[in-house]
DNA sequence: ATGACTATTGAACAACGTTCAATATTATGC
DNA sequence: GCATAATATTGAACGTTGTTCAATAGTCAT
């Protein structure tokens, strides 16, 4: 048996994390399970309830750790873009970068079931939030004349969009073959979005 | 026992998915299972297995069978509205109407993992297919200068753009709340979309 | 009526999430 | 240093899942 306070729980709660990080990036999340997660740590599954109240939270904290590495990617493009127009295209592709380049981790974020609205943990609602208002204020300067209202839908409609480009996509769900590359079709979308919305402006 | 013959193995088909499309409308894609499937029908999991290859497949038949009904709506929607532009528009808000009408057989279309691209079957790439030219022909009009190249990846980008502020929003991803009701979301992108498009045909 | 054929069953298996009495290990008081 | 309280950890147990397959029940041809 592991002697008692080898670890404390947050260090357990880590290394839980850690190891279903592992497991999704290999197997998918279809392959994670609690008896794995427990056996790559050296613990039995009693141990992990003791520290996550079920896998529905350990699979929540592991998603809210793959929106932070989102995040951080994404905080990285924005810093090294000339001009807003180029900034929301390098946003657009380092998305397309970070689903393709961590598919599973990525994926488990939509595959799993979210609880409804009011049930959403303020941490996760967070994460989420933070990462909507870096394209918030991308586009800032692009929509000068127009309100915060209309800002928030801009932003919404183009991240919403680009998210289903690449979901369909990297679920073999678009029929993509023969038709374009997944970074055109973003680029198709964002390009002639932000031309319908800055001549939105000038009228 | 149900008696020999009672039903042949296409009614048996017909009958199983039924149950779960009851099954999945009432509890969702994770209330589907073999056994609640062959308790509705009156016959036992076993049958269940005699006349599909196993479980994966009645999800995806019953799959087809959603992107069926989802053709037929917006076939209906392209037949009464006026110009293309309008008419991608209605496109657009069928697709919504129907995703929140059927919220649970919608998501099981995504909710259910593919398998590999070249591994999809033909039957079901072609529901696909079907729908994606649908869009690509209501779009044709609008692009009378480019591709066809050009046109699949028009009607790519927005489709899926459409598609992914769907999932978000109705998976509650998306952050909605405060910001504008989902079809809104979907008119900015379209409406910005084909300015952008019919723009750059003029240019 | 008998025998061949097959549709149908239901028990069995391994794996799943989850719970909780039992136990092993440490900390505390004397 | 020893007994006792406290608790970290276990692992068996329960009900569920998808899937398989020997056994059986029902039908048909002769």
């Amino acid at each position: 048996m592991a002697r008692r306070s080898d670890h404390s729980r947050e260090q357990i709660q880590q290394m839980a994390l850690d190891a279903a990080r592992d497991i999704v990036a290999r197997d998918g999340y279809t392959g994670l399970s609690a008896r794995k997660v427990a056996k790559t740590i050296g613990y039995t599954v009693g141990t992990l309830y003791l520290v996550f109240a079920n896998l529905d939270e350990l699979v929540m904290r592991a998603n809210a750790q793959t929106l932070d590495a989102l995040y951080e990617t994404m905080l990285a493009t924005k810093a090294r873009c000339k001009n807003a127009r180029a900034c929301i295209m390098a946003l657009g592709r380092a998305y397309i970068r970070f689903a393709s380049e961590n598919t599973h981790l990525w994926g488990m974020i939509y595959e799993h079931p979210l609880p409804d609205r009011d049930a959403i943990p303020d941490w996760y609602r967070e994460r989420v939030a933070r990462n909507l208002a870096l394209v918030e204020d991308t586009l800032q300067p692009l929509a000068k004349n127009t309100s915060a209202q209309e800002l928030a839908v801009a932003a919404r409609a183009l991240w919403g969009g680009v998210h289903g480009i690449c979901i369909l996509a990297l679920t073999n769900k678009l029929d993509v073959v023969g038709a374009a590359s997944v970074p055109a079709l973003v680029e198709s979308l964002i390009d002639n979005y932000l031309k319908g919305l800055t001549a939105n402006r000038q009228r």
